[in-house]
RNA sequence: GGCUCCAUGGUCAAGCGGUUAAGACACCGCCCUUUCACGGCGGUAACCCGGGUUCGAUUCCCGGUGGAGUCACCA
């Protein structure tokens, strides 16, 4: 069979060489040590948290070694391509701070190595699949859809593996003369790969996160060309990243199962692997058990989500870093305030089983993120943030913006911050006292206080609050309030001797918290009313008491 | 089912033959405090099971078990 007879036929447009693509595409030139890494994402409009997990890898990995980090449009499966799905993917990864040196942008391409769009590299990897052909290493296959339907079935009354391979690939062996037969009767056809790994003989390759990794060859006849010409991603894979000159190819786990053919393949091509980094899934609970992160059942993890809810991209980073490598935490507990670029990021500190994603943690350290910030960072961010998915709250905030500094103010900076905002729809809810639109009487009046006292208690608030009172000054009228009322004034007295009093000056200060802010926590009263003013404390109080009855 | 990966508290995890088995989140208690929060102190809680190897296994090997992933002309 002469194979370059049978590669002319199959591509006779095909002018290239391998070696014109070498030359086109020449190793980069780069400091020893640096990585090329990329991001391949398939333009289905639907980015989670576990893409986003991997991007980091990627862009680490790539930056902190000097190196190149693109990004390939993997849209070979027209059938899942979403409109306007890149720019929103590129956009998304910006938000969260992940942006490239190459490759796909929002106005076109970048870079020497492109196409960096699979869609449009089509001859290269015909160019590639006409080499294996001439080569004897891949073939034209006409089984139609029936046929391989009906192997199956054959495979699975044998019990042996499925697939198209050995005897089962039935067009393996067709001469020149068949396929020259078929091809004018009109028959279609796909180009596979002409396996001759076996499943007896096992081989070891290094993984970056997870060592040393032993499987057994590959011995599917695995299609690299659809009919429709266009490449599977398994050949589209090692074509690109043999051309593009990635160094660290870093995927999810459920990859890891078809490396023997990607291995094969780049040995079937002879060219070097690149090192893979075939990084943990992110898993979710479901119900008791833990599984995989899916688009379908979790648009909750969707990076929309964390966008549409206003977690701040430096929290989200944060906590995949911490995730990520094993001693991040340690680290930034040591380097509370350095950039999370000064961490030495490496591959080996990652850990290889599969992570549970950990709401309660991102949101401890969406606290730790939000409470270093300046009062007028968070609300430029609330601001951000509100223009886009609540255009009146924004409106509002921005009617006084002095206000809003005050209220961001409050316990910020110093030694010992607050730390209840987390993210901007649960800060907003924890201000929205401050707006008579969104207040609303959240809790109960303490216990120890009847609705008696509770009147008594607003009623004379009303009469005795004074704006021009300094914060113990203030204070003291409370002390002197729940003296007269049969309280405590110092809550420890109340603990010690329970039965003498009523409750103690924190449970009557609480109605007017209440009254105040429509709920029995909240930072301290005095500066809340200070930064509402008399006219709304005054307010709050009169409807307090009117709404008891 | 075949193949592959994984296995330390509820969660994330350190550990890489000898440790009182770190730390973080969550939880609980105490202190501080007009509430909450912050902060401080303390606490509950773990090496999947069974065989080896070894003077000694959480650590190495084998076998189970469990979890996950994958078996497309999807990526």
């Amino acid at each position: 069979m002469d194979y370059n007879k049978l590669a002319n036929l199959l591509f006779p447009q095909i002018k290239k060489t391998p070696a014109d693509y070498e030359a086109i595409y020449p190793p980069r030139n780069l400091p020893e040590g640096a990585k090329v890494t990329r991001l391949g994402p398939s333009p289905t409009g639907f980015i989670h948290l576990g893409n986003l997990y991997g991007a980091f890898v990627d862009e680490r990995l790539a930056h902190q070694s000097g190196g190149v980090f693109f990004l390939r449009i993997e849209d070979t499966d027209d059938k899942r391509e979403v409109q306007g799905a890149i720019p929103m993917l590129i956009q998304a990864l910006h938000h969260f701070g992940v942006n490239f040196d190459e490759g796909a942008t929002m106005n076109g391409e970048v870079g020497d190595y492109g196409p960096y769009q699979q869609s449009k590299r089509g001859e290269i990897y015909q160019c590639f699949a006409k080499y294996l052909v001439s080569q004897g290493l891949a073939y034209p296959c006409f089984m139609t859809e029936e046929e391989i339907a009906a192997v199956r079935e054959e495979q699975e009354a044998k019990k042996v593996n499925p697939g198209i391979y050995g005897e089962y690939a039935k067009c393996r062996d067709l001469s020149f003369e068949e396929v020259v037969d078929r091809i004018s009767d009109g028959q279609e056809y796909v180009i596979r790969f002409k396996s001759n790994g076996s499943l007896e003989n096992h081989f070891t390759v290094v993984d970056a996160i997870r060592g040393e990794l032993t499987m057994p060859e590959n011995d599917q006849d695995v299609v690299i060309l659809k009919k429709t010409g266009i490449p599977t991603y398994h050949f589209a894979h090692v074509v690109d990243d043999h051309l593009m000159r990635t160094t660290h190819v870093v995927r999810g786990e459920e990859w890891l199962s078809s490396l023997p053919i990607h291995v094969a393949l780049f040995n079937a091509l002879g060219w070097e692997l690149p090192t893979y980094c075939h990084t943990t899934v992110l898993m979710k609970m479901d119900g008791e058990t833990k599984r995989k992160l899916s688009k379908r059942k979790d648009p909750e993890l969707s990076l929309e989500y964390y966008k549409q809810e206003g977690y701040h991209p430096l929290a989200v980073r944060e906590y995949l870093l911490t995730i990520l490598n094993s001693n991040y935490e340690e680290w930034r507990i040591a380097n509370p305030d350095a950039p999370a670029e000064d961490f030495q990021f490496t591959a080996e500190k990652m850990s290889s089983s599969g992570t549970l994603f950990d709401l309660d943690k991102l949101n401890d350290i969406c606290k730790d993120v939000l409470a270093k910030m300046s009062a007028e960072e968070v609300l430029r961010y609330m601001l951000d943030w509100a223009e886009e998915y609540q255009p009146a709250i924004a409106a509002m905030m921005k009617d006084d913006p002095d206000k809003m500094i005050k209220i961001f103010s409050i316990d910020r900076g110093g030694d010992k911050p607050r730390k209840d905002l987390v993210y901007c729809r649960q800060i907003f809810h924890f201000i929205s006292y401050f707006f008579d639109d969104h207040f609303m009487i959240e809790d109960d009046y303490p216990a120890e206080v009847s609705m008696k006292d509770a009147k008594a208690i607003l009623n004379r608030y009303f009469q005795e609050y004074d704006e021009n009172d300094d914060n113990p000054a203030w204070f003291e009228k409370m002390k002197a309030m729940a003296g007269d009322m049969g309280y405590a004034i110092k809550p420890k007295d109340f603990k010690k001797n329970p039965d003498q009093y009523k409750g103690h000056v924190g449970h009557v200060s609480n109605v007017i918290r209440l009254a105040i802010t429509g709920r029995t926590n909240s930072p301290d009263l005095w500066l809340i009313q200070q930064i509402m003013g008399k006219e709304q404390v005054r307010g709050r109080i009169a409807q307090a008491f009117q709404d008891i009855g």
